[in-house]
DNA sequence: CAAATAGTTTAGCCTTGGCTAACAATTATT
DNA sequence: AATAATTGTTAGCCAAGGCTAAACTATTTG
């Protein structure tokens, strides 16, 4: 170690933010947070399109483009996707409908959206800033976490 | 419309949930998070690389990988591409080092995910739950949002 | 009913973020 | 010093999720 080259310093230099988890924990953290987003997309298209099914009765291909502000290009090819996963059935030109495992999950995502959605404005966000986050915050909540939302949800907003 | 198929629901027969939101507003709740996502995990390796060299002096691939659960390989490519945006400095065989911008990220990304993390205790979320919940929630916080968590944080835990 | 408009699909391209396998360089052990 | 073990890089593969352009189908309208 001949060189004056930059040095780490002491593991004592600032002495802010918590310790590191140990390492099997610490992998645990970013694993999970991989796998939420391997399903992240799918559970938002099935929650939009079960969404529009309850609210305008039918649900396009072009609809879910605008909404999602993506081109229809990258709907179609959702849409086999989901289709190859059994969640939609879907016929040229006609609504999309979703399969009893599509219901399923639309329900799930549904519930869990509203509870987030509920929970910020009962935190007091602004009902815009709340539903944009939720719907990122949506699919990283953990079963216990949400209950505990919920919890505070009706404690606070009777 | 002759054939007797599958009808779409009349929109009134189910009344759960929230209404749909504008389309404008609806788009932009998905365009805010994928925009989280392409930043993600730039911010998870900043993050991670100033923790290492906070608590360990040092940070060297081997260890990203393994805390991330991630192939060395996957590493390597990461680390290039951080060093072409400008966030660390490498050299074969040595500990990584942040940039200034580098080192600004990183601490950026651990105040917001400190605030997350300590917001969920004292929620009442255990530890381990926590700390997974954080790392995905983190980057799907608002400021708005950020700061009503650091206000509940500090009212409810002196 | 013909033409225009709107909706849908397909093909082909790109980037990101994983992986394995093979190799190279450094560091540790005997 | 030689060997072993660890660490790092490179090449090449893959899937997901975007995009545009072009073609096709359905619906609406003049
Ligand atoms: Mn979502
Ligand atoms: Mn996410
Ligand atoms: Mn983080
Ligand atoms: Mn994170």
């Amino acid at each position: 170690m001949s060189d004056h080259e930059q040095q780490p310093l002491p593991p004592t230099s600032r002495l802010s933010g918590d310790a590191l988890p140990p390492v099997e924990q610490h992998a645990q953290q970013y694993e999970t947070v991989r796998n939420a987003h391997e399903t992240e997309l799918i559970e938002d298209y099935v929650e939009l399109i079960g969404d529009l099914l309850r609210h305008r009765g039918e649900a396009r291909a072009a609809d879910i483009a605008s909404r999602m502000a993506v081109s229809q290009a990258t709907v179609s090819k959702m849409i086999r996707r989901l289709n190859e996963l059994g969640l939609v059935t879907s016929r040229p030109y006609r609504s999309l409908f979703l399969t009893e495992e599509g219901h399923k999950m639309a329900e799930t995502s549904r519930a869990r959206h509203d509870i987030v959605l509920h929970f910020l404005r009962a935190l007091g966000v602004r009902d815009t800033t709340a539903r944009i986050d939720a719907e990122g915050m949506e699919h990283h909540v953990s079963d216990e976490t949400l209950a505990i939302m919920q919890r505070f949800t009706e404690k606070h907003q009777p």
